[in-house]
DNA sequence: CTGCATGCAAATGTTTTGCAGTAAC
DNA sequence: GTTACTGCAAAACATTTGCATGCAG
Protein backbone atom coordinates (compact mmCIF):
# COMPACT_ATOMS: atom_id res chain seq x y z
CA UNK A 1 0.00 0.00 0.00
CA UNK A 2 0.99 3.39 -0.74
CA UNK A 3 2.47 5.51 2.26
CA UNK A 4 0.41 8.00 3.71
CA UNK A 5 3.17 10.35 3.44
CA UNK A 6 3.79 9.39 -0.13
CA UNK A 7 0.20 10.31 -0.73
CA UNK A 8 0.73 13.80 0.88
CA UNK A 9 4.58 14.35 -1.47
CA UNK A 10 2.58 13.74 -4.77
CA UNK A 11 -0.31 15.86 -3.78
CA UNK A 12 2.44 18.65 -3.12
CA UNK A 13 3.54 17.77 -6.36
CA UNK A 14 0.86 17.83 -7.86
CA UNK A 15 -0.16 21.03 -7.62
CA UNK A 16 2.91 22.90 -8.18
CA UNK A 17 3.42 23.50 -3.88
CA UNK A 18 6.85 22.86 -1.90
CA UNK A 19 8.21 19.91 0.50
CA UNK A 20 9.38 22.48 3.20
CA UNK A 21 10.75 21.06 6.09
CA UNK A 22 7.97 22.44 8.80
CA UNK A 23 5.27 20.92 6.30
CA UNK A 24 7.48 17.60 6.41
CA UNK A 25 7.50 17.85 10.80
CA UNK A 26 3.98 18.83 10.94
CA UNK A 27 2.92 15.81 9.00
CA UNK A 28 5.70 13.41 10.77
CA UNK A 29 4.06 13.98 14.75
CA UNK A 30 0.25 14.01 12.65
CA UNK A 31 1.10 10.32 11.64
CA UNK A 32 2.82 9.34 14.82
CA UNK A 33 0.19 10.55 17.08
CA UNK A 34 -2.98 8.25 17.21
CA UNK A 35 -6.72 9.96 18.03
CA UNK A 36 -7.98 13.35 17.28
CA UNK A 37 -5.84 15.95 17.98
CA UNK A 38 -6.64 19.45 17.95
CA UNK A 39 -4.49 22.25 15.59
CA UNK A 40 -3.58 23.41 19.29
CA UNK A 41 -2.23 19.96 20.25
CA UNK A 42 -0.15 19.33 17.10
CA UNK A 43 1.06 22.83 17.32
CA UNK A 44 2.40 21.91 20.94
CA UNK A 45 4.33 18.52 19.97
CA UNK A 46 5.71 19.43 16.47
CA UNK A 47 7.31 22.77 18.65
CA UNK A 48 9.33 20.43 20.98
CA UNK A 49 10.66 18.99 17.52
CA UNK A 50 11.20 22.34 16.02
CA UNK A 51 10.72 25.48 18.21
CA UNK A 52 10.45 27.95 14.86
CA UNK A 53 7.11 26.65 13.48
CA UNK A 54 4.05 28.85 13.67
CA UNK A 55 1.07 28.33 14.84
CA UNK A 56 -0.68 29.74 11.00
CA UNK A 57 1.55 26.93 9.63
CA UNK A 58 0.17 24.18 11.34
CA UNK A 59 -3.00 25.52 10.67
CA UNK A 60 -2.07 25.92 6.85
CA UNK A 61 -0.48 22.68 6.69
CA UNK A 62 -3.70 20.69 8.23
CA UNK A 63 -6.10 22.26 5.72
CA UNK A 64 -3.59 20.86 3.18
CA UNK A 65 -3.79 17.73 4.45
CA UNK A 66 -7.40 17.12 4.36
CA UNK A 67 -7.07 18.38 0.63
CA UNK A 68 -4.74 15.71 -0.18
CA UNK A 69 -7.01 13.08 1.32
CA UNK A 70 -4.66 12.11 3.83
CA UNK A 71 -6.19 14.01 7.04
CA UNK A 72 -9.72 14.24 8.18
CA UNK A 73 -11.32 17.55 9.69
CA UNK A 74 -13.53 16.12 12.51
CA UNK A 75 -16.12 18.01 15.52
CA UNK A 76 -17.12 16.78 18.51
CA UNK A 77 -19.31 19.69 19.50
CA UNK A 78 -16.95 21.36 21.65
CA UNK A 79 -15.94 24.21 19.24
CA UNK A 80 -12.39 22.62 18.36
CA UNK A 81 -11.41 21.56 14.97
CA UNK A 82 -10.00 18.01 15.37
CA UNK A 83 -8.00 15.80 12.74
CA UNK A 84 -8.09 12.35 12.35
CA UNK A 85 -6.10 10.16 10.06
CA UNK A 86 -7.89 9.29 6.61
CA UNK A 87 -5.44 7.88 4.63
CA UNK A 88 -4.99 3.95 5.28
CA UNK A 89 -7.66 4.11 8.37
CA UNK A 90 -10.96 2.94 6.81
CA UNK A 91 -14.12 5.19 7.92
CA UNK A 92 -15.25 5.08 11.32
CA UNK A 93 -17.87 6.95 13.43
CA UNK A 94 -17.79 8.20 16.73
CA UNK A 95 -18.73 6.70 20.47
CA UNK A 96 -17.97 9.04 22.66
CA UNK A 97 -18.74 9.24 26.41
CA UNK A 98 -20.16 12.13 27.75
CA UNK A 99 -18.72 11.30 31.26
CA UNK A 100 -14.99 11.12 30.53
CA UNK A 101 -14.51 12.83 27.26
CA UNK A 102 -13.65 8.87 26.04
CA UNK A 103 -14.25 8.29 22.56
CA UNK A 104 -14.31 5.38 20.45
CA UNK A 105 -13.52 4.78 16.76
CA UNK A 106 -16.96 2.24 15.75
CA UNK A 107 -18.01 0.73 12.46
CA UNK A 108 -21.41 -0.66 11.60
CA UNK A 109 -21.77 -2.03 8.07
CA UNK A 110 -25.12 -2.31 8.40
CA UNK A 111 -25.85 1.25 9.38
CA UNK A 112 -23.39 2.41 6.40
CA UNK A 113 -25.50 0.59 3.86
CA UNK A 114 -28.38 1.89 4.82
CA UNK A 115 -27.21 5.23 5.09
CA UNK A 116 -26.16 4.59 1.36
CA UNK A 117 -30.13 3.74 1.31
CA UNK A 118 -31.73 6.51 3.14
CA UNK A 119 -30.33 9.31 0.83
CA UNK A 120 -30.93 7.66 -2.25
CA UNK A 121 -34.64 7.57 -1.40
CA UNK A 122 -34.00 11.53 -1.15
CA UNK A 123 -32.29 11.27 -4.25
CA UNK A 124 -29.22 12.17 -2.72
CA UNK A 125 -25.78 11.22 -4.06
CA UNK A 126 -24.50 10.48 -0.67
CA UNK A 127 -20.02 12.11 -0.80
CA UNK A 128 -19.38 11.20 3.08
CA UNK A 129 -21.03 11.53 6.35
CA UNK A 130 -20.61 11.85 10.04
CA UNK A 131 -22.43 9.94 13.06
CA UNK A 132 -22.08 11.10 16.58
CA UNK A 133 -22.86 9.09 18.93
CA UNK A 134 -22.87 10.72 22.51
CA UNK A 135 -23.49 8.31 25.53
CA UNK A 136 -21.88 6.88 28.73
CA UNK A 137 -19.61 3.94 29.08
CA UNK A 138 -19.20 1.34 31.12
CA UNK A 139 -16.77 2.34 33.55
CA UNK A 140 -18.69 5.92 33.80
CA UNK A 141 -21.85 4.58 34.97
CA UNK A 142 -20.39 2.12 37.34
CA UNK A 143 -18.47 4.25 39.52
CA UNK A 144 -21.01 6.70 39.35
CA UNK A 145 -23.53 4.36 40.95
CA UNK B 1 -49.60 18.35 23.93
CA UNK B 2 -48.20 20.46 26.28
CA UNK B 3 -46.50 23.14 24.32
CA UNK B 4 -42.81 24.11 24.00
CA UNK B 5 -43.51 27.72 25.59
CA UNK B 6 -45.14 25.88 28.36
CA UNK B 7 -42.14 23.52 28.73
CA UNK B 8 -39.62 26.59 28.95
CA UNK B 9 -42.07 28.47 31.91
CA UNK B 10 -41.64 24.88 33.69
CA UNK B 11 -38.11 25.08 33.39
CA UNK B 12 -37.91 28.08 34.34
CA UNK B 13 -39.48 28.24 37.40
CA UNK B 14 -38.26 24.81 39.01
CA UNK B 15 -35.01 26.49 38.72
CA UNK B 16 -35.55 29.82 40.45
CA UNK B 17 -35.17 31.89 36.99
CA UNK B 18 -37.29 34.72 35.75
CA UNK B 19 -39.17 35.08 32.69
CA UNK B 20 -38.58 38.11 31.47
CA UNK B 21 -39.81 40.01 28.17
CA UNK B 22 -36.20 39.74 26.32
CA UNK B 23 -36.46 35.58 27.28
CA UNK B 24 -40.19 35.33 25.77
CA UNK B 25 -39.36 37.67 22.53
CA UNK B 26 -36.58 35.09 21.74
CA UNK B 27 -38.26 31.89 22.47
CA UNK B 28 -40.99 33.05 20.43
CA UNK B 29 -39.41 34.02 17.14
CA UNK B 30 -37.35 30.50 17.68
CA UNK B 31 -40.51 28.89 18.04
CA UNK B 32 -41.93 30.75 15.14
CA UNK B 33 -39.38 29.53 12.43
CA UNK B 34 -38.50 27.02 11.21
CA UNK B 35 -35.38 25.40 9.80
CA UNK B 36 -31.97 25.75 11.51
CA UNK B 37 -31.28 29.79 12.59
CA UNK B 38 -27.86 30.85 13.57
CA UNK B 39 -27.35 33.07 16.93
CA UNK B 40 -26.81 35.98 14.60
CA UNK B 41 -30.22 35.26 12.68
CA UNK B 42 -31.85 34.68 15.59
CA UNK B 43 -30.86 37.92 16.87
CA UNK B 44 -31.48 39.91 13.71
CA UNK B 45 -34.90 38.64 13.90
CA UNK B 46 -35.95 39.63 17.56
CA UNK B 47 -34.21 43.40 16.85
CA UNK B 48 -37.01 43.79 14.40
CA UNK B 49 -39.79 42.93 17.14
CA UNK B 50 -37.51 44.45 20.06
CA UNK B 51 -34.46 46.60 18.75
CA UNK B 52 -33.56 46.97 22.47
CA UNK B 53 -32.66 43.24 22.89
CA UNK B 54 -28.66 42.06 22.95
CA UNK B 55 -26.81 39.92 21.56
CA UNK B 56 -25.38 38.54 24.39
CA UNK B 57 -28.86 37.60 25.64
CA UNK B 58 -29.97 36.04 22.60
CA UNK B 59 -26.62 33.49 23.48
CA UNK B 60 -27.70 33.07 26.63
CA UNK B 61 -31.13 32.60 26.06
CA UNK B 62 -30.38 30.43 23.39
CA UNK B 63 -28.12 27.84 26.12
CA UNK B 64 -31.23 28.11 28.27
CA UNK B 65 -33.71 26.75 25.82
CA UNK B 66 -31.04 23.93 25.15
CA UNK B 67 -30.90 22.98 28.94
CA UNK B 68 -34.77 23.21 29.26
CA UNK B 69 -35.08 20.95 26.17
CA UNK B 70 -36.85 22.87 23.54
CA UNK B 71 -33.94 23.43 21.53
CA UNK B 72 -30.75 21.47 20.32
CA UNK B 73 -27.65 22.81 18.94
CA UNK B 74 -26.48 21.47 15.65
CA UNK B 75 -23.26 22.20 13.75
CA UNK B 76 -22.71 21.93 10.31
CA UNK B 77 -19.72 22.28 10.23
CA UNK B 78 -19.11 25.89 9.01
CA UNK B 79 -17.56 26.61 12.87
CA UNK B 80 -21.71 28.76 13.61
CA UNK B 81 -24.02 26.64 15.93
CA UNK B 82 -27.38 26.81 14.51
CA UNK B 83 -30.32 25.91 16.77
CA UNK B 84 -34.05 23.79 15.37
CA UNK B 85 -36.66 22.59 17.63
CA UNK B 86 -36.65 19.81 19.76
CA UNK B 87 -39.52 19.61 22.04
CA UNK B 88 -42.54 18.69 20.00
CA UNK B 89 -40.84 17.67 16.58
CA UNK B 90 -39.35 14.37 16.64
CA UNK B 91 -35.45 13.75 16.40
CA UNK B 92 -34.27 13.34 12.55
CA UNK B 93 -30.93 13.39 11.32
CA UNK B 94 -29.54 15.94 8.45
CA UNK B 95 -28.93 15.37 5.23
CA UNK B 96 -26.69 18.35 3.29
CA UNK B 97 -26.56 19.10 -0.09
CA UNK B 98 -22.66 19.96 -0.41
CA UNK B 99 -23.48 21.87 -3.98
CA UNK B 100 -26.71 24.11 -2.68
CA UNK B 101 -26.64 24.01 1.21
CA UNK B 102 -30.45 22.46 1.09
CA UNK B 103 -30.84 20.29 4.30
CA UNK B 104 -33.42 17.54 4.78
CA UNK B 105 -34.32 16.38 8.04
CA UNK B 106 -34.20 12.56 7.46
CA UNK B 107 -34.99 9.78 10.10
CA UNK B 108 -34.49 6.10 9.45
CA UNK B 109 -35.95 4.01 11.87
CA UNK B 110 -33.69 1.04 11.22
CA UNK B 111 -30.39 3.29 11.82
CA UNK B 112 -31.72 4.44 15.09
CA UNK B 113 -31.84 0.72 15.78
CA UNK B 114 -29.00 -0.33 14.98
CA UNK B 115 -26.91 2.63 16.25
CA UNK B 116 -28.87 1.55 19.73
CA UNK B 117 -27.60 -1.70 19.35
CA UNK B 118 -23.59 -0.85 18.43
CA UNK B 119 -23.65 1.31 21.14
CA UNK B 120 -24.72 -1.34 23.36
CA UNK B 121 -21.88 -3.52 22.04
CA UNK B 122 -19.45 -1.20 22.77
CA UNK B 123 -20.93 -1.17 26.62
CA UNK B 124 -22.67 2.47 25.87
CA UNK B 125 -26.04 3.91 27.19
CA UNK B 126 -26.98 5.93 24.68
CA UNK B 127 -27.92 9.67 25.39
CA UNK B 128 -27.96 11.21 21.95
CA UNK B 129 -26.73 11.73 18.78
CA UNK B 130 -25.99 13.15 15.86
CA UNK B 131 -25.90 12.23 12.04
CA UNK B 132 -24.77 14.47 9.05
CA UNK B 133 -25.11 12.97 5.34
CA UNK B 134 -23.30 15.20 2.70
CA UNK B 135 -23.61 14.78 -0.55
CA UNK B 136 -25.68 16.49 -3.77
CA UNK B 137 -29.11 16.63 -4.23
CA UNK B 138 -31.00 15.32 -7.33
CA UNK B 139 -31.48 18.85 -8.18
CA UNK B 140 -28.09 20.22 -8.28
CA UNK B 141 -27.22 17.00 -10.09
CA UNK B 142 -29.01 17.37 -12.99
CA UNK B 143 -27.59 21.25 -13.17
CA UNK B 144 -24.15 20.46 -13.81
CA UNK B 145 -24.47 17.96 -16.18
C1' DC C 1 15.36 33.45 -10.30
C1' DT C 2 10.41 32.83 -9.54
C1' DG C 3 6.81 32.10 -6.79
C1' DC C 4 5.15 29.50 -3.08
C1' DA C 5 5.80 29.17 2.07
C1' DT C 6 6.95 31.04 6.48
C1' DG C 7 6.56 33.54 11.02
C1' DC C 8 4.80 37.20 13.07
C1' DA C 9 1.30 40.11 14.37
C1' DA C 10 -2.83 42.06 13.33
C1' DA C 11 -7.45 41.01 11.95
C1' DT C 12 -11.51 38.29 11.93
C1' DG C 13 -15.61 36.02 13.53
C1' DT C 14 -18.03 33.74 17.07
C1' DT C 15 -19.12 33.24 21.65
C1' DT C 16 -18.34 34.47 26.61
C1' DT C 17 -17.90 37.42 30.49
C1' DG C 18 -17.51 41.49 33.90
C1' DC C 19 -20.07 45.03 35.43
C1' DA C 20 -23.35 48.46 36.90
C1' DG C 21 -27.96 49.29 36.37
C1' DT C 22 -32.81 47.10 36.05
C1' DA C 23 -36.59 44.37 36.87
C1' DA C 24 -38.91 39.83 38.12
C1' DC C 25 -40.42 37.31 42.01
C1' DG D 1 -35.93 43.62 49.08
C1' DT D 2 -33.37 39.87 47.00
C1' DT D 3 -31.58 37.80 43.31
C1' DA D 4 -31.40 36.99 38.74
C1' DC D 5 -31.26 39.39 34.16
C1' DT D 6 -29.97 42.91 30.94
C1' DG D 7 -27.15 45.61 27.53
C1' DC D 8 -22.90 47.13 26.68
C1' DA D 9 -18.26 46.75 25.86
C1' DA D 10 -14.31 44.26 26.61
C1' DA D 11 -12.36 39.77 26.64
C1' DA D 12 -11.59 35.26 25.23
C1' DC D 13 -11.29 31.86 21.88
C1' DA D 14 -10.17 29.56 17.49
C1' DT D 15 -8.88 30.57 13.01
C1' DT D 16 -7.45 33.48 9.01
C1' DT D 17 -4.84 36.84 6.62
C1' DG D 18 -1.40 40.63 5.16
C1' DC D 19 3.14 41.31 4.65
C1' DA D 20 8.10 41.27 4.37
C1' DT D 21 11.39 37.77 4.19
C1' DG D 22 13.07 33.11 3.15
C1' DC D 23 13.76 29.16 0.55
C1' DA D 24 12.31 25.08 -2.59
C1' DG D 25 12.14 23.96 -7.27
Amino acid sequence: MKEALQVFTEYIAKNGLKVTPQRLRIVEVFLREAGHLTTEELYERVKVVDGSVGQATVYRTMKLLCDSGIAKEVHFGDGVARYEQKYGSEHHDHLICEACGRNLEVIDEEIERLQEELAERHGFTLTSHRMYLYGVCEDCRTSKK
